[in-house]
This record gives C-alpha cells, sequence and structure tokens, in this order.
DNA sequence: GATTAGGCTTCG
C-alpha cells in the first residue's frame, strides 16, 4: 500500500533513486512529498500516482488548482492542472528536425460521480516527453497535466472537440502524472482464473464483478461483459418487455442472459454486437443443462459504446449508478479485447453492398413511413450509399406517408423500402422521421432473376426487396440510435456528403417515382403527376412505375419473344369497343374467367320464367310468415297473373329508423321492380322459396344488389347456401358484401374494364388489351360507370381525348404506357397478346 | 403476484 511505482524506464529509476519516496504511508504523506518536489522544480516530467483513497488535490502541490476543460484559456497561469481520461492515443509521429510528438485525447473524467456530457480536447506531447510516457500511457488511464500551454484547434469543426487544444514538452516544464493500478487489480486482471476478483473502489460501495468463467448455479453476481448477440427488447407474451443478451468476456467465459421488464427502457440499451455491459444483480440458474442469468431485484444495466476511443458516457436510465476510473479502465479493456477478439464482430453492411438473399443488420436513417396494412409498415431509410440491385417500389397510399416531401423526392435514389412485419409493425409505427435506427435481421430478398432478356426488358432487373420478418429469431427487430452513438456519427458523415451529391444529379421525373403506387392515384398526384410528366413527355397517360426503364420502339416489341415488358411510347389509332358501356364485363378473380353483365333483358325474362315455373310447379305456398330475423309482407301485382310480391325485411336497430339503410329479401318481383326497390333500400337480395327454405336464384341474375350497385356471382365458383345463413348477420349491424357473399357461398365477380387499344409509334403497330382490374387506368371504377351517366360522359371525354375522332394523325396525343407481352394458345398455334400495365391516364387539370 | 423467454431466419 502506498507505494510508488515508477513506470517509465530511467525516469522510473532517478524517481525511485532521487526521492525518498519509497515505503510512504498514505496519501497526504505523498502529497507532502510530491509538494516538495513540485516546489524544489526538480519534479519528474512523467511520473504514476498511487491510486488510493483521496483525491488527487492532496498528492498535488497546494497552490495547484484544477481548471475544467471548458474554463480553459489561451494562456494558462502556471498553477493549473488539467485532469482527464485517455480516450484515445494515436501512434507517435516524428518531425523532419527529429523531434517526436503524439496525439491523445483527453475526456474530462471525475472519480465518484456520475459522467454526464464529458467534454473532450486533443492533447499532443512533445520532444522528449514522448520518449518518458508513450509507452506507459494507455487507453484509459487517467492523467494529470501541469504547466501546458494551449493553442487553437484547427480540427476543433471537424472533430467536435474542444476550441483549444493542449501541447506539453519537457522545456516548458510540463509534466504528466498518471495513476497506476493497484496491486490487488492487477493481481485480477492478470489472471482471471485467480479466485480474487476484481475489487473496484467506489464511493462507499464495493463492487465485486465476476469473470464469467466463474458463474455459478443460485448466486445473484456483477459482471462486465461483451456483447456477442442480443435481441433488442421486445414485447413478451406475458407482462413484460424482454430482451434476450449474450455476453462474454477475456476469461473465455460465456453467459446467456434473459432479461425482463415491464418498462422497455430499463433494459440495457444495446445498440450493437460489441457493446459493453455491466449487469449489477442478476440471478444465475440453471436452464437446459446451461447456466443462464435471469434480471434480480435491483437489476441494473450500463452499455458502452464497444469502438475504442468512443466516449466513456454509458447508455442507462439509471439516475443513481456509480462509475469509478476503474469501472472506466475495465471498459476499456473489454473494449480492446473485444476489438482483437475476430469471433465478436459482425460485419457491418451497408445498402451498397447488400447481397441477394443475405440477413443483415442495416444502420440507417429513417426518411419516411407509411402504414401498409395491419400486419405491414413501409419505412423508407438512407444509409447514404446506393443499393446497385433495382429495387421493389412497395405502392402506398402517398396520403399515408409521412415525413418531408422534398427530403423523400430529394433523397429518392438513395432510400429503400424496408417492409416490417407482425410484432415488430408497433415499434416501426412509433418510429419519428429523421431517427437514426438499426433494423435487425433485415432480410434482402430477390424478386425474379432472369439473366437472359434484352435489357430493354424489365424482366431482366430482378428487384430487392427488403423484410423485416416477423419473430424475433436472430435478434429481429428494430433499435433506435442514440445520437452520441458511434454508429450514428459514422453514418452521419456517410450521409452528408452523398445527400447533397445527390440533390444535384436528380432530375424531375424522380418525383413520379416518389408518386409510385398501384392504386389510383388520387386527383392532386394524378394533376402532379400530370403536369410534370406533360412538361417533359407531353404525354396523355403516364407510368406509375418503371420510369427508370427507357422506352422500346414498337417494331422491337414486335422482334421480341413473350413474356417480357416494356415502356413504349405510341399513339391510339383505334379502340375497341366503341359502345363503351361494352367495355365493362364480369372477371371472376378465382376462375380468371370473364363474362358480359347480363342485359336488362335476360334479368327481366330470368324473373318472368322463375314466378311462372314456381307458380306451375304448384310446391309449397312460399313461406309468408314472419321470422326471428325478419318480417315479411306480401302482395299482388298489379299485372294480369296476379302475380305474389314478397317482400322479408330484415331485422336491425337500424332498419326501424331507416328503411334506406335497411335490408330486404324479394321474391316474386319484375325488372322494374327490381330497379325501384333498389332505388329505396339499401340493400337488396332476390331470393325464391321455391324449395322450403329461402335460396338464391341461380346467379344469372345479381345475387345483391346494394346502393343501386348490381353484384353477381360467379356460376362456376359458387356454392350458394341458404338464405337462412344470413341470420347469424342480422345481430351484427351494417352488412358488409363481402362478408354477405362469403356467408351465401358466392363467389363475387368483379366489373372490369377490357378494351383493346390499337398502338402505333411509326415504327410498328400492335394490339394491346387494357385489363383494368384495379380501376387504375382511367381512374373510374368499372362498377360504378354502368350506373352513373356523368361517369360514362367522362369516360367518353377521355377516350375521345386519347383517340380524337375525325382528327389527323398528328393532332393524336402520344401515350407513355408499360406493356407485358404473353403467349396465348389458341389449340393449335400460340399468339402473342400485348397488356397494358401500371400506366394511368393524365386527366386534364381542370376535371 | 407469477409469467414472459430460454438466441438459431421467412406469409409478405
Amino acid at each position: 500500500m502506498g507505494k510508488i511505482i515508477g513506470a517509465a524506464g530511467c525516469v522510473c529509476e532517478k524517481l525511485v533513486n532521487g526521492s525518498c519516496l519509497l515505503h510512504s504511508k498514505g496519501s497526504r504523506a505523498l502529497g507532502v512529498r510530491y509538494n516538495n518536489l513540485a516546489i524544489s522544480g526538480s519534479v519528474m516530467p512523467f511520473q504514476q500516482l498511487q491510486e488510493a483513497d483521496g483525491s488527487i488535490e492532496a498528492q498535488l502541490p497546494s497552490h495547484m488548482q484544477r481548471i475544467e476543460f471548458e474554463k480553459l484559456q489561451l494562456s494558462p497561469s502556471s498553477n493549473q492542472y488539467v485532469e482527464g481520461t485517455i480516450l484515445a492515443k494515436y501512434p507517435t509521429h516524428e518531425f523532419g528536425t527529429g523531434e517526436k510528438v503524439f496525439k491523445m485525447v483527453l475526456e474530462e473524467s471525475t472519480t465518484q460521480q456520475s459522467v454526464s456530457n464529458p467534454e473532450t480536447i486533443n492533447t499532443f506531447i512533445f520532444g522528449k516527453l514522448v520518449n518518458d510516457c508513450e509507452h506507459a500511457l494507455k487507453q484509459g488511464d487517467r492523467v494529470v497535466l501541469t504547466k501546458f500551454q494551449v493553442s487553437t484547434s484547427p480540427s476543433a469543426r471537424k472533430d467536435g472537440r474542444h476550441v483549444l487544444q493542449l501541447e506539453l514538452s519537457e522545456e516548458t516544464g510540463a509534466t504528466v502524472f498518471v495513476y497506476a493500478k493497484s496491486v490487488k487489480e492487477s493481481a485480477a486482471s492478470s489472471n482471471v482464473n485467480s479466485p480474487i476478483n476484481q475489487r473496484l473502489k467506489i464511493g462507499t460501495q464495493d463492487y465485486t464483478y465476476v469473470p464469467l468463467n466463474q458463474i455459478k448455479d443460485g448466486v445473484t453476481v456483477n459482471v462486465y461483459g461483451v456483447v456477442k448477440f442480443f435481441k433488442p427488447p421486445y414485447r413478451s407474451k406475458g407482462t413484460d418487455f424482454s430482451s434476450t443478451v449474450t455476453i462474454v468476456d477475456a476469461s473465455n467465459g460465456r453467459l446467456n442472459c434473459v432479461l425482463f421488464n415491464g418498462n422497455a427502457d430499463l433494459l440495457p440499451k444495446i445498440c450493437k454486437v460489441g457493446d459493453v455491459v455491466r449487469f449489477h444483480r442478476i440471478k444465475i440458474q440453471e436452464f437446459n443443462n446451461e447456466l443462464q442469468a435471469i434480471n434480480a431485484a435491483g437489476f441494473s444495466a450500463l452499455t458502452f459504446d464497444g469502438t475504442l476511443g468512443a466516449p466513456m458516457k454509458p447508455r442507462t436510465n439509471s439516475k443513481s449508478y456509480q462509475f469509478t476510473a476503474n469501472d472506466q479502465r475495465t471498459v476499456e479493456e473489454l473494449r480492446r479485447w473485444a476489438n482483437a477478439t475476430i469471433s465478436i464482430h459482425k460485419p457491418t453492411v451497408k445498402l451498397s453492398e447488400v447481397k441477394p438473399a443475405e440477413y443483415f443488420d442495416l444502420t440507417c436513417q429513417l426518411i419516411a413511413k407509411a402504414v401498409v396494412d395491419r400486419s405491414a409498415v413501409l419505412l423508407k431509410v438512407c444509409d447514404g450509399t446506393k443499393c446497385p440491385h433495382t429495387l421493389r417500389q412497395v405502392p402506398v397510399d402517398m396520403n399515408t406517408l409521412e415525413g418531408d416531401p422534398a427530403d423523400i423526392h430529394r433523397l429518392c435514389k438513395l432510400t429503400v423500402d424496408v417492409l416490417i412485419y407482425d410484432n415488430h409493425v408497433g415499434a416501426a409505427h412509433s418510429l419519428k422521421v429523421g431517427t437514426y435506427l438499426t433494423i435487425h435481421n433485415i432480410h434482402a430478398k430477390l424478386a425474379t432473376l432472369n439473366a437472359e432478356k434484352p435489357s430493354t426488358s424489365l424482366e431482366t432487373v430482378p428487384e430487392m426487396e427488403f423484410h423485416l420478418h416477423g419473430g424475433t429469431s436472430y435478434g429481429r427487430g428494430i433499435t433506435v440510435l442514440p445520437e452520441e452513438c458511434s454508429d450514428v456519427q459514422q453514418l452521419k458523415q456517410t450521409l452528408e456528403p452523398a445527400i447533397s451529391e445527390d440533390q444535384d444529379s436528380l432530375g424531375d421525373l424522380t418525383l413520379l417515382e416518389t408518386l409510385n403506387t398501384s392504386r389510383r392515384p388520387s386527383a392532386p398526384e394524378r394533376a402532379t403527376a400530370t403536369r410534370v410528366e406533360r412538361c417533359h413527355q407531353e404525354s396523355a397517360t403516364v407510368l406509375t412505375a418503371h420510369q427508370h426503364i427507357r422506352t422500346t420502339s414498337l417494331r422491337d416489341v414486335l422482334d421480341q419473344t413473350p413474356p417480357q415488358k416494356y415502356r413504349i411510347r405510341a399513339k391510339l389509332a383505334n379502340y375497341e369497343p366503341k359502345a363503351l358501356h361494352e367495355s365493362v364485363k364480369l372477371y371472376c378473380p378465382k376462375c380468371h374467367s370473364l363474362q358480359e353483365i347480363p342485359s336488362d333483358d335476360h334479368v327481366d325474362s330470368f324473373l318472368q320464367d322463375a314466378y311462372t315455373s314456381g307458380s306451375a310447379a304448384a310446391g309449397p305456398d312460399p313461406p309468408t310468415h314472419d321470422a326471428p330475423w325478419y318480417q315479411t309482407t306480401t302482395w299482388e301485382a298489379e299485372d294480369q297473373r296476379r302475380r305474389q310480391i314478397t317482400v322479408h325485411f330484415v331485422k336491425s336497430d337500424e332498419a326501424q329508423s331507416t328503411p334506406e339503410r335497411s335490408t330486404i329479401l324479394v321474391e316474386g318481383v319484375s325488372l322494374n321492380e327490381l330497379y325501384r326497390l333498389s332505388k329505396r333500400f339499401a340493400m337488396l337480395i332476390p331470393i325464391t322459396s321455391r324449395t322450403k327454405c329461402l335460396t338464391l336464384n341461380d346467379l344469372s341474375i345479381p345475387f345483391l344488389i346494394q346502393d343501386r350497385k348490381w353484384h353477381y356471382g360467379c356460376k362456376h365458383c359458387s356454392h350458394p347456401q341458404p338464405v337462412n345463413a344470413l341470420q347469424p348477420l342480422s345481430q351484427t349491424g351494417p352488412w358488409d358484401l363481402s362478408v354477405i357473399a362469403k356467408v351465401l357461398g358466392v363467389q363475387l365477380l368483379r366489373h372490369v374494364f377490357v378494351m383493346r387499344f390499337t398502338l402505333d409509334d411509326g415504327s410498328g403497330s400492335l394490339d394491346a388489351f387494357l385489363w383494368d382490374k384495379v380501376e387504375q387506368f382511367f381512374g373510374i371504377s368499372a362498377a360504378d360507370v354502368v350506373i352513373d351517366e356523368a361517369l360514362q360522359d367522362k369516360l367518353t371525354r377521355i377516350m375521345d381525348t386519347l383517340c380524337p375522332p375525325r382528327t389527323s394523325d398528328d393532332d393524336c396525343p402520344w401515350l407513355e404506357c408499360c406493356i407485358k407481352s404473353y403467349y396465348v394458345s389458341d389449340g393449335s398455334e400460340q399468339k402473342t397478346h400485348y397488356q397494358i400495365f401500371d400506366t394511368v391516364v393524365a386527366e386534364a387539370e381542370d376535371v
């Protein structure tokens, strides 16, 4: 105890020989001796102090005063000293004159208080002093510097450190004091198997840290370790958040820790593998023939960036943690060990390096986000590098995209779409745009691979998509990174130049890519798209995607074999059918069959036949009585046949007050009555009661009319159920079309536009089908246009614009289109067909 | 007041 240990070669000897400091007892005595030395002016330029109880002031001349970094001035007084911890130490450099210099970064430190907002300062050691202490000083050492000089730091703006820097050389009488390790500590750290644990003096409390290879079952211990694996906090199936952390240390020990807390903030704030953690109070128990740790009462965690030289500021939510110089030393040692231990590292992957099918951790900035559906959130993220793969753009409702449109536009070449699924959706929801994140175990999936296509084909470009799948396997999850984290600092450095570079290289057309959407664009979007597109392309149609693909001439399209996809530019020479109402068909999404909408005549005669055959069959009388879920009314039609009309009013609370919103089941009605009733009632289901129970008709006529829209079922794919199956629904309020269809066993047919466009670009001509299943191309609902005259007029106007009647070819507008080619087998031969996709009509701005 | 999870890839 109390021994002064000389450190640096001859300096040490001189110190030991030239002063009577050996065997002194206690720091006060030490202080006096130093005092004497300092006053005598013979103080050695580099000395080690015993780290012991008591403050450093006691060991320095009494007139010396500590000056905090922030109070430093260009001309310091000679009785000032600074104290700090070596955050980084750089290799020695030799000037042409033979003089040596090395640089250190010092962090202001205190011994027994929590460290908050530490300041760092660049420090240069010159001349002979370099020889004295370049090997003796280590990262993590606490030093006291006297008689230093102060100058302005030329690199302050770049490295963010103090605007001043310290310079020390023997000539000016500078001295470097360094705290020596205690004997006990040295013994513990030099032999990790030693039963003597590393004991660190912290204020009034002793904390013992157990090397991981000495962990025993049934005890509660404190440990230090380097994170080898971790799962970011996630909501467990119980009441708590859970986080799994595997730590390792130099003892070759390894410990799986399963941590729970109702507050995710109280779990360790680990950002990446390699972080250093200090856990207080973990309980060791056995599970699956292995020891594992669970957080015990009073558990607290500190997490440190694992980067060498990074600030010693722990991430924690704990308000009262203690952190000593010895803690700093331990963290530094673990950092050094971990950085030299390859198995702990996880390679960082930038977007520019992503390989197909790879799972990796992506550290990035959140540029925008959008809810896709209940199970997925879209994050648009950027890491400052450009992903070389063709990226899948996730179609998204622009109205739900959260983020600065200018940023989204500016960065669209550098951002990737990441789909976040299932249990991660909640976390994704709460992310703020602009945040720095790590998305752990993101999956880079290549959608298609087809290398042997011509370069103009869309298929040649396999699209990469990024998913964060559900579950927590492999640490899947999202971590919000704190600003000061070294990864964020690095990321910022990458992002800034990338962003400014990108700004210049972007054309206006990229705006369209941000508008990429498979749904019908909203009117303002269409208008914007139209304006941009008109200005560049003067096209009557615009693409909703694939703007990066270059245009192919129709002659080249015709020369190539299907299947292919192209971007083309052509004029609409002709189209069919000219009678636009004929362009709407019924499509079955299940069997993909296409059929005409039954004509009024057809429905009328069907209804008449149904009644006639019903009467002729002389079956049981239609059930005219009430049922628990409907009330029945019958009356006679005023026609020659004294036809009986039966209406069953489905009971619901709403029906009592608003007949316009009620549902009726009708029997024995004519076409005219069907029309009239459908105007009055929200929902109408034509039925027949030729059998004992109420049944649907045979799907030759609409099975349901809702808000005047006639809905049909597929004869091939439906398995009609008795209408009584609807009874349970009558309790649940407003009825949903798809639910009714499902309950009644009906496969709904969809209204679609089907037209044939004859396209001509001068190099060639081809017929392409317009198959507008999602009401995208015209921006008009095919189901609505059937019953809405205004929409029919609009459709006519659009077609007159695309293909003006009675004008010369010169007045025809150009159409920008995506088309794909495919084979259709015609029994004996295969014919090539073309279909338009991802294209919408550029609406006139006043529409 | 116990339970949760206890690393080990995916519906999209």
